[in-house]
DNA sequence: CGGCAAATTGACTCATGTCAAGCTATGTGG
DNA sequence: CCACATAGCTTGACATGAGTCAATTTGCCG
């Protein structure tokens, strides 16, 4: 039964160069867990024991600071999270929670520091993950200090039209209060951002987004590959 | 001649357990070379052919965007700094430039590359110095969106103190206008801001900070491990 | 001493957060 | 199938934080 699971977690980038032998080793010392919606799967300050991977649903990393909170990052499937506290064996700095049901694999941060000793491939595939996880968060920074909420709210509808088919409709991959967070803004004021976005062009109903004039969106939040562009 | 650096930059912790065959072969690669005040070393957007290492003076991270710019961090002696961009071989995200005369090495990435493959202990170097990047940077991400300006200001003067001698009076590194733009503000903001800080003991005398009631601007700076502490 | 850049200050505008009310969609239990 | 409860979203009115612009002042360097 578990052995369904690794064809998935084989083909992630971090995984994917590793010796055959030294996965195997891997997969031996995880678990795999299902959680239910809304849980919290780590807490930050936490001891960092296991390198988390998501095989199905979401996670969204957040953080608190005494009454206020704000979301970092949606973690999709397949993809890893907490690397680079699993790498260092120190404390999580964000935490996370299912955001649906979710299929969770859990790999031992020893077993993880082991390998990576071992093996120059898995090695060197740890080490771009890590670069490409500071890259994003760099960018992230860039698109927070330059940016005002209205040019992000509209670069982020860029990315998520991208990310999806291309296509000039889609939905809000989750809610609009976990979105506002995440852009760094109240719900109240990304709604009135959704309003500000007319003119250029996008159509909201519901979760429902339409963009309407590529042309004008794009010339309005002059996206730039230094900012926007995922893995790059 | 050019061997009297090797002491310096051998003890960084990223070079300081490479076997020293290794080690050679990348200072054979370098080149160190005196830059004057206010040079740009390297523009976001060009590709990264080098690692670089400020061995005295300082280095300014920053970045622009149309308009605007703000700056991200101030590199000091002696560490590296765009290893994340030498490792991908990716574009760099940020560009630097010289805040004072300064001594820069620079180390082609592709040795760094090579060497990571061939020796374990610089590998896992290489990867512990990133995975602190990344942490350090998600710090800063949630000091931008969980505190206002005045909370920024105020956690920053504690973390700088505790940089330098702990004293209650140091002096600000640099200018208020790279700190404000660090900070996510204006200068004409920061110099309210400090006013803003006076209630909480905080005395300002040109570049010359004076903390005299260190427990009242803990308790509103209310500092945490999880945001604050470097290299944690 | 003079000149320049940085820093400060005040007045103002604009952006954003806050609070409260109402709306809408959804799911539950009667 | 409908009434209700709930949570998320929206809207308006307002307060506050932060940016802008312009005018001084300060401090430093030639």
């Amino acid at each position: 039964m578990f052995e369904t699971y690794h064809p998935e977690i084989r083909q992630l980038a971090i995984f994917s160069t590793v010796a055959e032998g030294h996965f195997h080793d891997l997969m031996q010392a995880a678990y795999v867990q299902n959680f239910p919606q809304h849980v919290e799967l780590i807490t930050e300050g936490d001891p960092s024991d296991f390198l988390h991977i998501v095989l199905a649903g979401s996670v969204e990393l957040f953080s608190s600071w005494h009454t206020r909170e704000t979301s970092l990052a949606t973690v999709r499937p397949v993809s890893t999270f907490i690397l680079a506290a699993a790498v260092r064996d120190a404390p999580y700095l964000m935490s996370a929670r299912t955001l649906e049901k979710s299929r969770i694999a859990l790999i031992p941060s020893q077993d993880v520091r082991r390998v990576f000793g071992e093996d120059v491939e898995f090695a060197r595939a740890v080490v771009n993950e890590l670069a490409d996880c500071y890259r994003a968060v760099v960018k992230n920074t860039k698109d927070l200090k330059l940016r005002t909420s209205l040019e992000r709210l509209a670069n982020y509808l860029l990315r998520e039209q991208n990310r999806q088919a291309g296509a000039p409709q889609f939905a809000l991959p989750y809610e609009k209060r976990r979105l506002a967070s995440f852009l760094g803004m109240t719900p109240e004021n990304l709604s009135r951002a959704f309003k500000g976005l007319r003119p250029y062009g996008v159509v909201v109903d519901g979760n429902r987004i339409s963009i309407t004039d590529q042309a004008d969106l794009v010339a309005f939040a002059k996206p730039s590959p230094l900012i926007d562009d995922r893995g790059g």
